[in-house]
RNA sequence: UGGGGAGUCGCCAAGUGGUAAGGCACUGGAUUUUGAUUCCAGCAUUCGUAGGUUCGAUCCCUACCUCCCCAGCCA
């Protein structure tokens, strides 16, 4: 009897910490059907992060057959741009994702978002405040010390009115005067010590110009955004749990039928790379990486030059699940999920990044065989294999001395070239500095194609037979190497998860990295692109998903003609 | 020593009163023209700690420990 774990038949797309709370909101009747949003800041490129957020809500929405929105927290104009709104929508949708409708902006709601504020100045819940900026912070009190009233808090409220609306219309220099919810300054909560609600600030807006110099903050605005779109549930991450009692406070006290719900889940980091816009800004400016989308960036762009897939990064955060503790996922589960999204879908194709030439000195002539090249998946076909005199191997593939238990070419061994022949190792050349250069082999005639009885070899490597190999541009630092292009039609390629679609991608992602001594700034950033998976051996260095480390060398120079 | 959260296998993560799912990683073994893939098997007598309630507790109660977040006119 076989009691084996069965997988779940289909595996929910977002914990149950979630679900259980719409679940819960379904069956009560409190809601009829969900709508939830994405709310990036459109500040810069969404970055893996987001991926955990845009699965979640627009996963959501799917699942329960909802709504999920696009809504950039336009509100603080300085640090935002038309190219970053541009690429979240662009990254949204290429994940895969579809938001409800049109577009929204927080900025849509300035006008709406003023009123209520003017409510709020009526109820005599909000007052204009005059401290500067280092007052309000000593009035604010600290972590253990209640906060003390701005002696600006007992305005009236024609007083207030009066000179809200002068700052609305710009009489007041930036930053001179906000206006502040008037809740608690006692508060253990300090985001309840009379939080600012809008600042002066003479900044061009990307949507709105020069019409407003005055914004609101991102406490009041989110709440009466999401209120105003109609959410149900309000995702955000953890560090906002602070904040939820602010959202409420606003909402119970504005005129607005619609009170969405709060609820947070940890944020995500990863192994190995950072997930903060902020620091990702900063390789962008000092030039680190050539842009957003450098391929070592752990950006939406970025990975998707890199090679990733829409599928394969929906896949990793459906394994990662949401829940509220804190966690740093391994690079390995994002790893696994690409892989097993490109296992099954990506032709394979040989590729040689580091030759070592081949002579082999019992063959004559070229020679073709056709030959499946996906065993595990024959609907990719067979493929013809050329086979001639000369090849060319991985100079990895090939070592003087070998490790324990290594199963590839040594001086005096056999492999098995992959789809070809039994080949033996017969000498190894060396050019005058004791480098190995070229390897003559000999190939046992009687095992194309098959393993003749006894005849079977440990070792297969792949090879590319040099007349029909072809040659691709891949530039390390500043030089310019060859790689043999993947083209279905010459066979000239191969690595295991090579997606010929995206080489071209792949080559930006390989142009400048490699293990050097660089700063340290380079180095953190060369783990950045941190993506090769072999299982023995996680190498930085190669943008491709490999069975076995494949390496970009220097040594490779040497090779070129 | 204010307020808000979190602690289940190396990393994620279900379960929440009835005797610890799953994934990644790892370890064996089988198949294999790449050491991949695929397939089989193994991998928490234990759920931060200490008490208590209970026939029975990861789940309830009490105390304690550890970690994270908050003092932007950022989001």
């Amino acid at each position: 009897m076989s009691s084996k774990p069965q997988p779940a038949v289909s595996p929910p797309s977002v914990s149950n910490f979630i679900r259980s709370i719409i679940d819960a909101d379904l069956a009560s009747g409190k809601h009829s059907g969900i709508v939830t949003r994405f709310p990036p800041e459109p500040n810069g490129y969404l970055h893996i992060g987001h991926a955990k957020s845009i699965c979640l809500n627009f996963g959501l929405a799917q699942d329960y057959n909802g709504k999920c929105n696009l809504r950039f927290d336009d509100t603080n104009p300085e640090k935002e741009s038309e190219e970053y709104a541009q690429s979240i929508q662009d990254d949204v949708r290429w994940l895969g994702f579809q938001w409800h409708g049109e577009v929204h902006w927080a900025s849509d709601y300035f006008e709406q978002l003023y009123r209520y504020a003017v409510e709020l100045i009526q109820k005599g819940l909000a007052y204009v405040d005059d401290l500067t900026p280092e007052q309000m912070r000593e009035y604010r009190g600290t972590l253990n010390q209640a906060g003390r009233n701005s002696p600006y808090r007992e305005r009236s409220v024609a007083e207030n009115l009066d000179l809200f609306a002068r700052m609305r219309a710009g009489e007041f220099a930036d930053g001179s005067r906000v206006l502040r919810a008037r809740i608690d300054m006692s508060s253990g909560n300090i985001n309840l010590r009379d939080p600012a609600i809008y600042r002066i600030r003479r900044a061009h807006h990307i949507r709105t110009g020069d019409a407003w110099c005055i914004y609101p903050m991102y406490d009041y605005t989110h709440c009466i955004s999401d209120a105003l779109e109609g959410i149900t549930h309000s995702l955000c991450t953890l560090e906002f749990e602070d904040h939820r009692p602010l959202y409420d406070w606003v909402l119970d006290n504005v005129t607005i039928s619609c009170h969405p719900r709060q609820y947070e889940f940890s944020r995500l980091e990863l192994h190995y790379t950072i997930t903060s816009k902020r620091k990702l800004l900063q390789l962008v400016n000092e030039k680190h990486v050539s842009g957003w989308d450098d391929p070592r960036m752990p950006t939406i762009s970025g990975m998707r030059r890199r090679g990733y897939t829409p599928e394969g990064i929906r896949e990793f955060a459906r394994r990662i699940g949401v829940s509220k503790s804190e966690n740093t996922v391994d690079m390995a589960v994002l790893e696994s999920a690409i892989r097993d999204d490109l296992e099954a879908r990506v032709p394979r194709v040989m590729a040689i990044i580091n030759p070592l030439r081949v002579t082999i000195t019992n063959f004559d002539g070229a020679q073709a065989r056709e030959a499946d090249f996906h065993p595990n998946h024959p609907e990719f076909g067979k493929r013809v294999v050329p086979f001639g005199k000369e090849l060319f191997i991985e100079a990895d593939d090939f070592v003087e001395v070998p490790p324990p238990g290594w199963k590839r070419l040594v001086l005096g061994g056999e492999i098995r070239l992959r789809h070809s022949y039994v080949m033996r190792c017969d000498e190894a050349v060396k050019d005058a500095a004791g480098g190995i250069v070229e390897l003559r082999c000999s190939i046992d005639h009687g095992t194309l194609g098959k393993n003749p009885e006894g005849r079977k070899v440990k070792g297969v490597i792949h090879f590319l037979s040099r007349e029909h190999a072809l040659p691709a541009e891949i530039r390390l630092y500043d030089r310019l190497f060859t790689l043999p292009e993947p083209d279905a039609d010459k066979n000239v390629d191969f690595c295991t998860h090579l997606n010929p679609a995206s080489l071209t991608q792949v080559q930006g992602w390989v142009e400048s990295c490699t293990r050097d001594a660089l700063p340290e700034t380079h180095y953190q950033f060369e783990r950045l692109g941190y993506f090769c998976t072999d299982r023995r051996d996680h190498t930085p260095g190669t943008g491709l998903v490999f069975n076995r480390t494949v390496t970009l060398k220097d040594s490779w120079a040497r090779q070129q003609e």
